[in-house]
DNA sequence: CACCCCTAGTAGACTTGTCAACTAGGGGGA
DNA sequence: TCCCCCTAGTTGACAAGTCTACTAGGGGTG
């Protein structure tokens, strides 16, 4: 459902095919969403199917030919629907944070390590969530806007995630 | 797999039955983790098939008997090995982000009204860890200290999310 | 007593997401 | 030419998680 709508969503700011969807979801939307492409593929066919998204077939240069998806005038009225529907609840699930709830067996250097570890995971979504902005001129349209909100909404985290790894790793010894 | 490690570290602190698990996942580390009922029994039934964790029938009084489970020694090699092994990299997903990354056809009012629902879910999760800080005293053993950690890391990224909201509703008019 | 609600635990169907292997065609290099 | 690799798309099996409805017994209330 809200992949579904994700896709839709993307759909409504260009026109794409399966593997350029993919591609958004290791990059520029990876900071909130990721997906399979299994599941995209299979997403993509059931939007069609719903007369959410309709097809063409776009002849690849030097590629295999591509299936770009658009957006339907039904579509666009699902997604209007989805973005001001009632929020779903969403569980937090960090495994890393249980590790550390759940560490009391491990000595201080398996904790450190652990720590090490994220905080090298965390700075490397910090790289890309910074090459995004970096590529990413200022904010023209409102679009443009709110994607850049929720750019620095990452980035902050990211940055708490850093501040909290400094200072439980300073408490450790 | 992530579950029935997270159900196993539970147990090496004290045996819970698959009700006072779902207590756990409904309150003290509803922050980094959640489980359905039915999910968590069928967790325990395949720990205690694997002879990860054992149960004893315990005769409730005034309530359904109940059956508790303790981690067996093979549950603790388990759980050992488990917990220093590789991180399990976990892909993002807010849907609330997503939103509002896609959120171009909404107007500010529209935009204004989500915020405001992620602003009341923030400060619910505020009140939930500043409830779970109260009634634990100051960390005395290693456990108890590792898990204030995580506590003050819920806390830290939840006073994040409320100062992004703060200046995202700055910019909106 | 009959009724209702509460807790502990169970079961089935279903949705979502993951993994791995596969087709099909183009292009480049030995 | 043969082989390999790349991209786009497809498929099946499976794991994880969710939703709904259910059994079974205790206890309190009218």
């Amino acid at each position: 459902m809200i992949l579904s709508r994700i896709i839709l969503g993307l759909l409504a700011i260009a026109p794409l095919s399966g593997a350029d969807l993919k591609r958004h979801f290791d990059s520029t939307v990876n900071h909130f969403w990721s997906a399979d492409k299994a599941q995209i593929y299979r997403t993509l066919a059931a939007l069609v199917a719903e007369g959410l998204a309709s097809v063409t077939v776009v002849p690849g240069t030097g590629a295999p030919d591509s299936q770009e998806h658009r957006i339907t005038d039904a579509g666009r009225a699902a997604l209007v629907a989805w973005l001001t529907s009632e929020l779903d609840r969403q569980p937090e699930r960090d495994a890393f944070i249980a590790r550390i709830f759940l560490a009391e067996s491990l000595d201080d250097e398996a904790v450190g390590r652990l720590l090490e570890l994220r905080r090298s995971a965390a700075l490397g979504q910090l790289a890309a969530l910074e090459a995004i902005e970096a590529s990413t001129g200022p904010a023209r349209t409102r679009g443009e806007h709110l994607r850049l909100a929720t750019l620095d909404h990452g980035l902050r985290h990211v940055r708490t995630e850093l501040e909290w790894l400094d200072i439980v790793e300073e408490q450790l010894p």
